[in-house]
DNA sequence: CAACTAATCAAGTACTCTCTAGATTACTTG
DNA sequence: CAAGTAATCTAGAGAGTACTTGATTAGTTG
């Protein structure tokens, strides 16, 4: 064989190593399901049921995310449990996302048309909320389940399920400035409770990313098991 | 209908608009399209001998890179010329790289087996090559074609297309160390310039980033048109 | 303006992927 | 140990993708 050709069989194979990753995120199903790992683990059955599959095709379509290496899984009792592989993972999808909101004008018309115009108020960036936190003249709340808060949130932030909102609106302290965040930018929990926490005439915004940004910029994290391990103070990301 | 059946309805249309790019970068073939765009702009032509596609299956996957956004093109004369659309495809694919690296036992091998123990003379990393650099200590060698190098290159580098390095050696100064870099990590043209330098009593390592990367760090560039716009300097990331 | 060339188009075939439905496995619990 | 449940497996129909071949378009050049 020529050395030309052994580069040409060596470049196929390394490209077909690259699309088997591509492969897997060549699915709006498989996506939507990465998304959801990225809040915290859950069952074949939790992610079937969020995402409307029925548990034989969600079970498939993780297999094949497994095979490609982005998701790992472990069996306790009945229950086979999906977690992302890989902080990497989190990154691909988030980098994907980005071009499809710089590049696909039909993506940027379907976002208007769902959440008509969501700059007012205007969203808080995770560089002003951090600033804010420190001087503790801002309440964060977490508008995921309660599932999601405990298996990671925002260090200091407080659980209010969107569902729950509305009967502990007295017990929100008055005065404070809120700031509600959800799943990621196109998720609309904190859209929701912003507009709730006005409806009531408290100051309150949306912080325009997720906690899965959050944590993959390195900024500081809590969880159930370890509450606040990290104090809340500026990182180099 | 329902407000959750609304939002079932919102979900799939965008995470199928994110699918779009997923799988776009689903094919061997469209991925090699969009690492060669990278280094450069390219005629369908240029991409489809470098690729070993035939013109028809070349032209069709630029289409489908075009479709999802990820590329653009203009017609100049009786060629047209695609190029990346925009640094989040290149990102993107980047990132998918390091999905691969970290996750695919399989690339792990394959690149072991055919580049074998790439660790001697060790990689010189991007923020090592800057220092030095500043220090005019060394000389970086672009060892691509020299139509990737006019088309863009590390700022003060010398253009010495692997094919003419041979003859080219004693040109080159005595005493300097080399610095060569290619496409990027696991194109060859900076191991066999390498390879030849020290073969001729040079001292000479490898970049282990390619050009495109450095571009996306951000760190200093120059192309022909503009030599060295920027000074080698420092600059954040 | 005829010959030439880069690129695209159109159509067909082979292949791959997706989803469903029903069967099966693995584990738990009464 | 039988009944129940989460998850997977298997097989098959239908949809979508990839590559080839030959025709066509758009632009250049003698």
């Amino acid at each position: 064989m020529t050395a030309d050709a052994t580069q040409r069989v060596f470049k196929d194979r390394l490209y077909g190593q690259f699309a088997r990753i591509g492969k897997a995120l060549s699915s709006a199903h498989r996506l939507e399901l990465l998304e959801l790992l990225a809040q915290g683990d859950r069952t074949v059955e939790a992610l079937a049921t969020e995402t409307g599959l029925s548990m034989a095709n969600a079970s498939q379509h993780l297999q094949a995310l497994r095979a490609a290496g982005l998701v790992e899984n472990e069996k306790r009792g009945l229950f086979v449990h999906y977690r992302l592989s890989d902080p990497s993972v989190f990154e691909v999808s988030r980098a994907l996302r980005t071009v499809a909101e710089r590049r696909l004008a039909d993506l940027q018309r379907l976002v208007r048309d769902h959440f008509g115009d969501r700059s007012d108020p205007e969203p808080v960036s995770m560089e002003e909320l951090l600033d804010r936190a420190r001087s503790g003249r801002v309440v964060i709340l977490d508008t995921r389940p309660a599932t999601e808060y405990d298996s990671g949130h925002i260090a200091g932030a407080l659980s209010v399920p969107i569902g729950e909102l509305k009967q502990r609106l007295k017990q929100l302290p008055k005065g404070k400035e809120f700031v509600a965040y959800c799943r990621g930018p196109y998720c609309v929990y904190a859209d929701r409770a912003v507009e709730l926490l006005r409806a009531n005439g408290r100051r309150a915004r949306r912080l325009s990313a997720g906690f899965p940004e959050w944590k993959a910029t390195g900024l500081p994290v809590a969880d159930q098991r370890h509450p606040a391990p990290q104090t809340v103070s500026r990182r180099r990301r």
